[in-house]
DNA sequence: ATATGTGCAAAATTTTTGCAATACT
DNA sequence: AGTATTGCAAAAATTTTGCACATAT
């Protein structure tokens, strides 16, 4: 957990008791958290949602943090371990919201073409694969 | 637009006012619009935001419209010309927002590859590119 | 010491819902 | 005629903000 505090540091911002305990939790569940969940997950009284959301924007600028849209309107946002933790894509289950995670991308030579032939210039990409985990499927 | 008309009426759903118009601010402006936006667009009076909330998502439903999530916390919609729209996806700018449709996937070997690995069945997926239109890129 | 961050309460935004009146088929 | 849909107003739900106090560096 050191490197949070290193990361922080860098940018003059404070490891301060909530944003470790958002960090926690984010570690500990796996799964893409709404403001919300991690608020309810955390010892009632000693958090405050307003401050959760600050936090998980700043996260988020920091890239410590990455948001993810599950299609309801609601913003979740999934812990990012390394600070260059390259790069992957999910595989999410429709039914029971399980994520795993990909290691490979493959999509990178396409951005390439696309930028080429579009004019775009730094071009990023977001990819999610959908589905229902086995423990899900209809017998 | 007697399509549109067709596929509601096989569901018993009604063409009214609304709903037309609705698709017709979908179909000139060809972004990604949220309900507020739709609303704007509509002569002033003769709509009702909480119609168009209702009206989209019944569009979604019926799969002649497809929700977008940019990554503000607000959901936009674009219209799905053809029942079966084949699957294509989008080069979004950072900046204006203007969306590119691209209509190759090259993604769709990918998921048979990652349906056998992970067992996970009825794989869709969501891919989409931000970047730097040419006319906002700093000069 | 000082800038950054928290907690609380209040506001702003986005989305949903109830119900009587209206419009489509 | 009969059901789906609208419009309005009111409510939920989510997210943002102001400000005095507290905390990390």
């Amino acid at each position: 957990m050191g490197d949070f505090a290193e990361r922080l540091r860098r940018q003059s911002r404070k490891l301060t008791g909530p944003r470790l305990a958002i960090l926690r939790v984010l570690r500990e569940r796996r799964q893409p958290l709404s403001s919300k969940e991690v608020w309810s997950a955390l010892p009632p009284g000693e958090s405050d949602l307003a401050t959760i959301y600050r936090s998980l924007h700043l996260l988020e600028d920091l890239e410590m943090v990455r948001r993810f849209d599950l299609g309801d309107g609601v913003a979740r946002y999934v812990l990012l371990d390394e600070p260059d933790d390259g790069h992957h894509h999910h595989l999410i289950c429709r039914q029971c919201a399980e994520v795993i995670e990909l290691d490979e991308c493959f999509v990178e030579q396409a951005e390439r073409q696309i930028a080429r032939q579009s004019g775009y210039t730094g071009l990023t990409h977001r990819l999610e694969f959908f589905g229902l985990c086995p423990k899900c499927q209809p017998v």
